[in-house]
DNA sequence: ACTGTTGACTTCAAGCGTGAAGTCAATGGA
DNA sequence: TCCATTGACTTCACGCTTGAAGTCAACAGT
C-alpha cells in the first residue's frame, strides 16, 4: 500500500484541520448568542423555510446532515422548549412531521444574523470567488462517494 | 445584512455537508477494525513519528487539532491501556511529556492501512490532483483565520 | 527570599451523539 | 384476512467532548 504523496499529504492535512476545527469556530458565536449549536441552527432554518413550517423527520435529518438519531434528540429538546411540536403525518402515520412553532420561529429568526456573519467570517469573506466555486465542486465530488444513510 | 448570493449559499452548503458528514465516514472503518476514532489515530500517528516516541502535550494537542481538554482525557485512557505513559518534562517540569510504548506503537502501527485506505477512498480518490491543490490553498486560507486555541 | 502571576495540564460535571434495541404503521405476500 | 416484513422514529445506555475549576511548576517583581 502506498503511503501518501506531498501533494495528497497536504490535501489531507488541510481536509482534518478543517473538519475538526472549524465546527467549532463556527458554532462558538451561536452557542454565545443563542445557546444554539450549529446543527440546532441547520434544524431550525431548514423548517423554518419548509411549506406551513412542516416537515418530516426523515427529510429534516437529511437537509440537515445529521441521523435521526440525533435529530430525535435534538428536537425532543426543542419541542420541550416550545419550539417544535412534532405529530404523526396525517398523510401516512408511518411518518413523523415536526412543525416550527411561533416561539421556534422567533428563535432562529434572532440567531440568523450571527449565523450569516460567522458563515461569512470564517468561511466566505477569506475565499476568493473561485476559490468558492472550488469548494462547491470538492464538496460534491466527496459526497458523492459518501454512502446513504 | 445581506443575506447569501447562489454562489456563496452552495459553497456554504457543500462546506456544512462536508464537516457535518464527512467525520463520520472517515471513523466508521477505523473504529470497526481499531476502534480508534479519527482524533485517536492521530493523537497516536504523531507521536509514533516524535524523536524518541516522545511529544509534549500540549504541541500534541496542537498537531491533532484538539483542545489540551479533549487530549489529556484520550491520553489518560491511552495510559490506562498501556500504550502511553506520561511524565514531567525533564527539561522543565511544567511541561507534560507523553511518549509511546511498544504496544502503542503496535496499534498505530496495525490502524494505518485502514486509515489509509479510508481517506484514499473518500477524501483523495474523488478528487483530481486540481481539487486537491484547490482543497489544500483553501483550507490553508480558512485555517488562517482561525484564531488560536 | 517571598509571593503573585502565568501557563501547562488534569479533573469535574453536564450535555450530546451514537449504535442498538424497541415500538408502530403500512405494505405485500400467502 | 392474517401476518411477516419493512422502514420511520424514539428511547436507552454508554462513552466522549466541553468549559469551568483546580493543581502545579516556573517566572517575574518587590
Amino acid at each position: 500500500m502506498e503511503w501518501l504523496n506531498a501533494e495528497e499529504k497536504d490535501a489531507w492535512t488541510g481536509l482534518v484541520s478543517l473538519l475538526l476545527l472549524m465546527p467549532g469556530r463556527l458554532e462558538a458565536p451561536l452557542q454565545q448568542e443563542s445557546g444554539l449549536s450549529l446543527f440546532d441552527y441547520l434544524v431550525l432554518s431548514h423548517v423554518s423555510e419548509a411549506p406551513d413550517r412542516t416537515m418530516r423527520m426523515s427529510e429534516l435529518a437529511h437537509l440537515a446532515n445529521g441521523s435521526l438519531s440525533r435529530l430525535s434528540n435534538v428536537v425532543k429538546r426543542f419541542e420541550q422548549r416550545g419550539w417544535v411540536v412534532r405529530s404523526p403525518d396525517p398523510d401516512d402515520g408511518r411518518y413523523t412531521v415536526a412543525f416550527l412553532t411561533d416561539e421556534g420561529y422567533e428563535v432562529v429568526e434572532a440567531a440568523a444574523p450571527t449565523h450569516l456573519r460567522t458563515v461569512r467570517q470564517f468561511v466566505l469573506d477569506p475565499l476568493s470567488a473561485a476559490d468558492r466555486q472550488a469548494l462547491t465542486r470538492i464538496a460534491a465530488k466527496l459526497s458523492v462517494t459518501i454512502p446513504p444513510p
